[in-house]
DNA sequence: CAGGCCCTTGTGACATTGTCACCGACAGAC
DNA sequence: GTCTGTCGGTGACAATGTCACAAGGGCCTG
């Protein structure tokens, strides 16, 4: 008899795997707290371990060489961080880094027990193509946005992404600027722009959003 | 004794895989040939298989609303369409498409064989996990291109990968704005300009490169 | 050969976005 | 209070994207 760990409830795609798989996963498999902030992969950092998150968000951005960084896409509770196990595996020198957005709480699957997974479950196989899925489907849409949408429409956009129910938004202009990839000047112009129109009010360190409806009208604008 | 089809030899990645492996990809893949211009994946045409190219080279795509294009990536002999197996899988909504370039030669592996690949192979495993690896560093830096740089630089880049050996490209501004996601009169002004410096000469439909050497300290430029 | 048509390229005017330089306002440390 | 580093505002300019339109080449057909 099995002793099902709590954390698996948090992932409804391992849902119904069977008991060896359990098994496995309970042996060797460790969870993990990390700090808010803490580098989890990196340039010269490899990811040694693919991690399911448990709780908290992961932000994995891409740096330039000129210091200019934007976000690739968010990890969060009951996702994996799929795509760094397998990049990281034949290709340690790309430039995208994985970083612990609140406090996370994760566990962490050893290379050898993610390949034997990956042959003994069908259902865990699964899971791993669809992460990928949807991580891939996310670099698709970030590529589609930078090379063919206006500016105006990714900063509504943004905003309503990083609204989460809330009014008012702590996030400072650089910060806006680096998840669109663009400049902080840029991201301040259009925010006045907003301003102006009533959409916003603007503050040190935060933006409070008073025209919800007007921001989604131009975010889904042509 | 099994019959080793000559087919594998263009895949060093599945070279010294097992007796039972080997009488699967004989028993349940099809070689198939696809002319050029032949679409083999897009919106509304999700892949059933995976595709192994043998010969020749497939584009892939990604198409905006408004009717621009970008080129993501090439998938060349030796290679495989793996993204799109996966991606197919859990999305099918997503607007990439995948070109014959070139008459291609490809061996198709469908979805269940494939599954049962996964399962059995290691050898396999490593090919396919490096073959996501490969591409997805590739649109990392498709991303880093568009975001971060110089049009300029952009341009002599495409121009060198696409080069091929030959002095002489056959290609209009149209397809060169297509590679790199951007609009034609911006191709022509650029390229107008290199012609200016005497890197290239221009005429209806070809480019010809008259001083690589230049060219690429352009494209290697910071 | 002339005429017509489509594809390709050239170009000017303008809008949007990116870069640079610099300044002032704010908040916390002391 | 002052000092200091972060944050935001702004003007000038460069690079890129958009739009409209014209010119020319190549090919087909009459």
């Amino acid at each position: 008899m099995l002793m099902t760990n709590s954390w698996r409830t948090a992932f409804p795609g391992l849902a119904g795997i069977s008991d060896d798989v359990s098994y496995l996963l309970d042996k060797r498999a460790r969870q993990i707290t990390l700090n808010k902030g803490a580098l989890i992969f990196g340039p010269g950092n490899p990811a040694e371990n693919l991690l399911l998150l448990v709780s908290g968000t992961v932000r994995v951005q891409q740096l330039s060489e000129a210091g200019r960084e934007i976000v690739l896409y968010r990890v969060h509770a009951g996702e994996s961080c799929v795509l760094t196990t397998a990049c990281l595996l034949a290709f340690e020198d790309y430039s995208a880094e994985g970083i612990a957005e609140t406090d996370v709480d994760a566990i962490m699957i050893p290379r050898d027990v993610f390949d034997e997974l990956m042959s003994i479950s069908k259902k865990f196989r699964a899971f791993v193509f669809e992460a990928y899925s949807k991580r891939i489907t996310d670099l698709f849409m970030v590529i589609e946005e930078i090379a063919f949408k206006r500016m105006d429409i990714r900063v509504a956009q943004k905003l309503l992404e990083l609204q989460d129910g809330k009014a008012v938004l702590r996030l400072t202009h650089q910060q806006l600027a680096t998840e669109l990839g663009t400049a902080r000047e840029v991201i301040s112009r259009q925010l006045k722009e907003f301003e102006r129109r009533g959409w916003v009010n603007l503050s040190r360190g935060e933006i409070e959003l008073r025209d919800l409806a007007a921001i989604e009208r131009l975010a889904h604008a042509p």
